[in-house]
DNA sequence: ACGCGCGATGTTTACGTCAACATCGACGCG
DNA sequence: CGCGTCGATGTTGACGTAAACATCGCGCGT
């Protein structure tokens, strides 16, 4: 133990050079091993192979981007990791784009300015990467008059169709229909919306497609109450709508809200579901627990990531642009949040 | 300008060397500008800077990884985003790399598998990194006869010392102990405990200490209930606890665990706290709006990640190897989730 | 027996950047 | 007025890899 420590750090590692000549063979021969190449005999294969684990020889990456013209790395912009949605989509992301051969280059927007966008977008320039992923809700993206570089593969998950980029995003329209129609559906005559920032699309969209359901089927369209996503947004906003003896059900634009939400009407002693039902988006773990279980739209954010990852290797190794949106489907999953309006009397009794 | 076009455009954008060109300087001279040197004439630099602009320059990083012999690049090996922990550190890690001027290779484990993780290191080994943050649960790490590449330094998150590599963690220990003695301070004659799984050391750690305490206060220990950290294990194994009688006050060992057991408890009809104390871990945005408000132990991620980045590069670049392991102390924050108990008349009168 | 073909292996070179060294001209000082 | 100095800029080469091309030797067909 003693007698091995490597006492002079040396910065880089062996080099096929040193493999070769270990080996007794060219460069090039260790080359064709490295890359499992058929046309090398099966006894010089063996001996390259054991000098490279002698020698913990392992490829140096960045000789073989420059060499190929190509880092096999995808970067992904993203501008926090706290909701549940980023999160999960992120995860899926790398491991769809690992399966396919590709490292992942995280680019964190450090803050909300403009600047910070700008910047992130310039490192991001600067990185090995051969396409990119954005993950951060668009409004930040419009505002900031960026550029990437042309010719770098993008796509948009979550934002505007302002751009000239592919957009892979869940089905925001079909899922806001699906929640508002089943509180309809129970005999609500009308449903509330606890939306997510006006500055979000998929909060936008979500909204839109609440309203335009209503008006389809002929209710009032009640004023919305706004939120940030987080759970403490929800309590707030949460708290003037437990106030109101009209909300009866109340489409909540993630599962974060509708938990404070539920918070709310427990202390103002309204019950969920029988005086108000409460349908949340998202279907996080922890919703099937919360008190009580909750219905709400199930995202499934390995499919957006999974095709956003596809999306974007199609157009880096084809030149492939495809300008059809991608919309992943969503799916209403029923619990104990939700139930058929109590009429006045009982609701009064009770 | 349509004369110019570079209609042609392949995979490859410009070079130092078109630049130059344009700009009628030497290749140098533009290293001088793009790396920010003092030493050139601001005319100079302004006219390399316009040809950079206008042919859309970025320096290409695998050309300067290839000359400098660094990447500037942390890989990070992650098994799952599904863990409120583990998010929130890689964020931090993100931000805290990207002020430090790295970037972040993400690196998932595909699943919990040895060959996974062998799988997992092995192409970090070839990925382009100057190091790398380990932020998995140990035991995957233990089992696997695992070797990242000598040389290559490593800082791990969350693990057991068995390893030759610096660790940072959240103060386990200190933690647990916190959350005991604020229940036993409360006048719980003794505090159960609902854990994680027993292959993670930050679950061991939290349940050595727990019992520790217990001894410490010549307390009886009950015997322990695990979970995986999942809300619906917590429900599960919160079933048991709820239908026990002896139970007033429970440690659980995070907090999502902690939502199942309260549910658990509703469902029995267990007030909390009124009849049950529920003590988490974590301190997720959601706990302050759990029902009732959860008290919980606060881990600070964010220093966690900022710790261990540091810790890395400084290895890095010094070559430095502290071997003291680092613990981020944590913080009890008491809400409605626990109370002193009633005494047994009381409780059976309700 | 001779040459052709083919598989195995070696040699050369370029990928883009930047440190080291070379050069060149202007300015100051004795 | 000549030489030294210093700042601005240019030239060369090496980092590690792999494609393209070159070479070598063996077996097979006629």
């Amino acid at each position: 133990m003693s007698a091995e420590e490597p006492s002079v750090r040396r910065r880089r590692g062996p080099s096929m050079a040193d493999v070769a000549r270990l080996a007794g063979v060219s460069g090039q021969t260790v080359s064709r091993v490295a890359n499992d190449r058929h046309n090398v005999d099966a006894v010089t294969r063996e001996r390259v192979q054991a000098a490279m684990r002698q020698l913990g020889y392992r490829p140096n990456s960045a000789a073989r981007a420059l060499r190929n013209g190509e880092y096999r790395s995808i970067g992904v912009i993203v501008f926090e990791l706290h909701s549940f949605g980023t999160t999960r989509t992120l995860d899926a992301i790398a491991t769809a784009a690992t399966i396919r051969g590709y490292a992942i280059n995280l680019v964190p927007v450090l803050d909300v300015t403009q600047s910070a966008v700008t910047n992130a977008f310039n490192r991001l320039g600067q990185q090995a990467v051969d396409g990119v992923i954005i993950l951060i809700e668009a409004y930040t993206l419009d505002e900031a008059g960026v550029r990437l570089p042309d010719g770098l593969p993008v796509v948009v998950i979550d934002s505007s169709a302002h751009y000239d980029y592919p957009i892979v995003d869940t089905d925001q329209r079909q899922g806001a229909r699906l929640a508002t129609e089943h509180l309809l559906e129970l005999g609500h005559e009308t449903v509330w919306h606890l939306g997510g920032p006006p500055t979000s699309f998929a909060a936008d969209r979500r909204r839109q497609s609440w309203e335009q359901t209503l008006i389809d089927h002929g209710r009032e369209v009640p004023p919305v109450v706004d939120g940030d996503w987080t759970s403490t947004s929800g309590y707030e906003a949460g708290r003037r709508l437990a106030a109101n003896d009209a909300v009866t059900a109340v489409f909540v634009g993630n599962d974060q809200m509708a938990l404070g939400l539920l918070r709310a009407l427990y202390e103002r002693g309204r019950a969920v579901p029988d005086d108000v039902s409460v349908v949340g988006f998202d279907d996080m773990e922890e919703s099937a627990h919360f008190w009580p279980p909750l219905t709400t739209v199930r995202q499934t954010f390995s499919e957006v990531g999974r095709r956003s990852v596809d999306a974007l290797i199609a157009e880096i190794q084809a030149g492939e642009h495809h300008h059809a949106p991608v919309a992943v489907p969503t799916e209403l999953i029923i619990r104990q949040s939700t139930a058929p309006p109590l009429n006045r009397n009982q609701h009064r009794a009770q």
